[in-house]
DNA sequence: ACTATTTTGATAGTAAAACTAACAAAGTAG
DNA sequence: CTACTTTGTTAGTTTTACTATCAAAATAGT
């Protein structure tokens, strides 16, 4: 069984459904793997124009600017693992296991397990921990937040605290350390490739 | 007893030492509160000239760029942070006293207890907690590393690990802890005031 | 008090980033 | 075959990020 997925985002992300079109997924595509190779602040649409042999205004059609093309991405990201969560841990019985089972989903790349993704995946990896924060650690976080631009990463969240809280009913704050689960997963899987200095994980 | 205490960083942040002029003094003043009220992308080095009655060149002599500013800035409070854990855990028995009271430290706004400080201390924990990890989030986080210049972080980190190690020699992540501590403090005190289905924290 | 040196201000300029507008060409759908 | 949508092309604006030059002002050394 092959199957390919798609994920229908909130259309607040986007101005066009890049989709929709051959070149809104090539922009997704090449996208990430620009942003991945260039870093997120030295990516640019001009940049992204040239490589996949169209023009800036092209792309604007399909994002207001890279701020967004970031957040979409990310929100791919979240979007997708819930999805993978949800069908990892089904059938399970034990919170621990599941607790293990997310744990694991959380720390590794995404595999295709699930329909195949059409995009690079250790790009789209290395995009979430580099770039990731910046999605949100913004001036505009609350405007986003109302435009429920950030649901899917608080469903996962949701979701993850359910586990704690399915483990330990009077656990006063399963959210909390879902959110620094989620978190710490990058910020150690960053530290130990860049200032191993602050973490004790080697390597993996 | 009233002392000014100034504190000495690595001299690969800046261009000229900003302490040592008024001018110098000035860009650090008011560049903490204008990043703290437009956000950092939305902060530029033209504005901040306005704002000081200066010039954009004369920025520049100070900084190579606003990123190097803003380096200097969180680790300039990374710095008397670890001054300030030092003073308050000595002479401190317990380790379990000595943890609570560096977690004390890393959730509230620094005080005046240890020499005046020149800078609006609310806008340099409302940076510390929104922008400091674009501080290393960066494609040039190893050439920043290299040049020493999250020393005063990890430095903090290793110390506070120590703490761990006090309290449970046996411990095996005490760095990890400890740098996971210290991002969550920051995310579970933005979470709260931006995006609170992420925590359990209500208001503090 | 005079001179040398450093620091700042003023002006000006460039290259790139971050957009927007307008219209023609190409593709697609009814 | 026509209407509509999508893309390409060109061109333009504003802002950011930075550099260069030189004069004015402040400071330090003797």
């Amino acid at each position: 069984m092959e199957l390919k997925l798609s994920i229908r985002l909130n259309e607040k992300l986007y101005l066009r459904d890049p989709e929709s079109s051959e070149l809104g997924r090539r922009i997704l595509k090449s996208g990430i793997e620009l942003i991945h190779k260039l870093g997120f602040e030295a990516f640019t649409f001009k940049k992204l124009a040239e490589e996949i042999h169209t023009t800036e205004a092209s792309i604007y059609r399909y994002f207001e600017n890279k701020h967004r093309l970031l957040l979409y991405i990310v929100t791919w990201y979240w979007s997708y693992l819930e999805y993978q969560v949800v069908f990892n841990i089904n059938n399970l019985a034990e919170p621990i296991t599941k607790i293990k089972r997310v744990l694991h989903l959380l720390t590794h790349e995404l595999d295709d397990s699930l329909g195949t993704v059409d995009f690079d995946k250790k790009a789209l990896f290395n995009i979430v921990i580099n770039e990731s924060n910046k999605a949100y650690l913004s001036k505009d976080v609350d405007e986003n937040n109302s435009a429920l631009l950030f649901k899917p990463y608080k469903d996962l969240c949701g979701r993850i605290a359910a586990l704690f809280l399915e483990y330990n009913p009077n656990y006063k704050y399963a959210r909390s350390l879902a959110s620094t689960v989620m978190e710490s997963a990058h910020f150690q899987y960053f530290f130990a490739q860049h200032l191993p200095r602050l973490t004790d994980a080697k390597g993996k």
